[in-house]
DNA sequence: TCAATCATTGAACATGGTTCATACTATCGG
DNA sequence: CCGATAGTATGAACCATGTTCAATGATTGA
């Protein structure tokens, strides 16, 4: 009886559709103007059936981010399993988060959106569960990565616990992205190149924590030889 | 002819009610449940009268907004005016920050909600750029330290800018805080003492730029009796 | 004192998220 | 094939809130 299995795919082939449709009027028309009516209308179907699925417009938001992290946290896990030393793909990491960031100019800010408590709080638990869930493999893969170096004593760990030490390294990733995108803050500084500002302090903070073979921060035909090989083989 | 600056300075009183009332209201209600009508009754007023003030509701957030950077910044100005190395006055940013974060739970919510798309594009011009205005001189502040250390030959600017030299452990600051507030998605990684964290990724960052004097990371009184001393000298 | 100007009011309006009574459709036993 | 039934889709109505504006009231200056 293939009837009930049928309904379900249907439905989530439905859900799917609601989702990418809100991905194409967010990239085409911005966040701001999204509006359940005409998001359903897009897809010819009836408010009400988009109720059927999300249980609010944060909680569609949700799940829009959802899919957007699953995305962005494949580039994460390609480079964690890049063949390379534990430091390189610490640092592919912040190139891969660049890199898809760059790529994907409404993503950071959906999310920024998404994490707001005026938007985190009113999704249903379930889809906030389900976001969280996308980075758990994504955390067990860096931490097998950190695990190695600290093995390797290529990093001390005496300090700062594995966990810490991979939250470094995003930190910095994430503070300069979000600093360098908050339009008319950081004007004023007048950043030349913020991705190479990016990779530079990632790999400062890499050096900092002594984590070997530390990069010669001035060496800059080797970051750029880096970042190339990294797209090149990692990202491509 | 005193009856236009009297008129002209109730009215700066009013708003500042107003600002205050909001402030109140969503410390003890929360940012999700502000209502414009709500403030107005609340400060004995109109609606309408509220709207002579702020030209939406995003106005009258980013007005708050302004008011709480202004409190934020005037202790980065304390500790770039500290009596001490420039070192340490970096790392004093850092403590700052993280001081008046954790003593306003809701600011860093109200911020991150006020630099998404849908706020900050909606607010008045004016209103943003009276925002944006708040951090000039902090900017300023923060660059004097660090054009001292380099003339100090403390840390070199060959490869980083003055202005990119401050942007690290800003980075840093902002994306740990950032991180470690968002709900759900970092408690898989179960930080014991995110304030510690902080504190030692910061010093690993001044480090990785090579700042003299360099800090042993693993010295923990060391860096409790300098957090001890910044809050006592700098933040009391 | 009396226009004239300005500020205040709050009910009405506009928008857009959400619900739910109704209509429709698919399934299945007879 | 038919009709009963359960499940689903519909979109107009509902409701909450941000915003406006015509009416009212207060203040100023002659």
């Amino acid at each position: 009886m293939g009837t009930r299995e049928r309904k379900q795919r249907e439905f989530e082939q439905r859900e799917q559709l609601f989702v990418d449709t809100a991905r194409r009027l967010i990239r085409e028309e911005g966040l701001l103007t999204l509006q359940m009516a005409r998001l359903a209308r897009s897809c010819d179907y009836a408010t009400g059936t988009l109720y059927q699925h999300f249980a609010s417009k944060e909680d569609l938001l949700v799940a829009l981010a959802t899919q957007r992290l699953r995305e962005h946290c494949a580039l994460f896990r390609k480079a964690t399993a890049w063949q390379a030393g534990t430091r390189d793909r610490m640092f592919a990491l912040t190139v891969a988060d660049e890199h898809y960031s760059r790529r994907h100019p409404t993503y950071s800010r959906l999310m920024q959106y998404v994490f707001t408590e005026v938007v985190w709080e009113t999704a249903s638990p379930d889809r906030r569960a389900r976001l969280t869930a996308e980075l758990e493999p994504v955390v067990a893969a860096i931490t097998g990565v950190v695990e190695q170096a600290v093995a390797a004593d290529e990093v001390k760990s005496d300090v700062l616990s594995t966990h810490e030490l991979m939250l470094g390294p995003w930190a910095v990733c994430h503070g300069m992205q979000s600093l360098l995108q908050t339009r008319g803050l950081l004007e004023q500084l007048a950043i030349r190149a913020p991705r190479r500002s990016i990779y530079i302090h990632a790999q400062v903070l890499l050096n900092g924590l002594g984590w070997q073979p530390l990069f010669e921060i001035g060496d800059a035909p080797a970051l750029d030889a880096l970042v190339g090989r990294i797209e090149q083989e990692v990202l491509a």
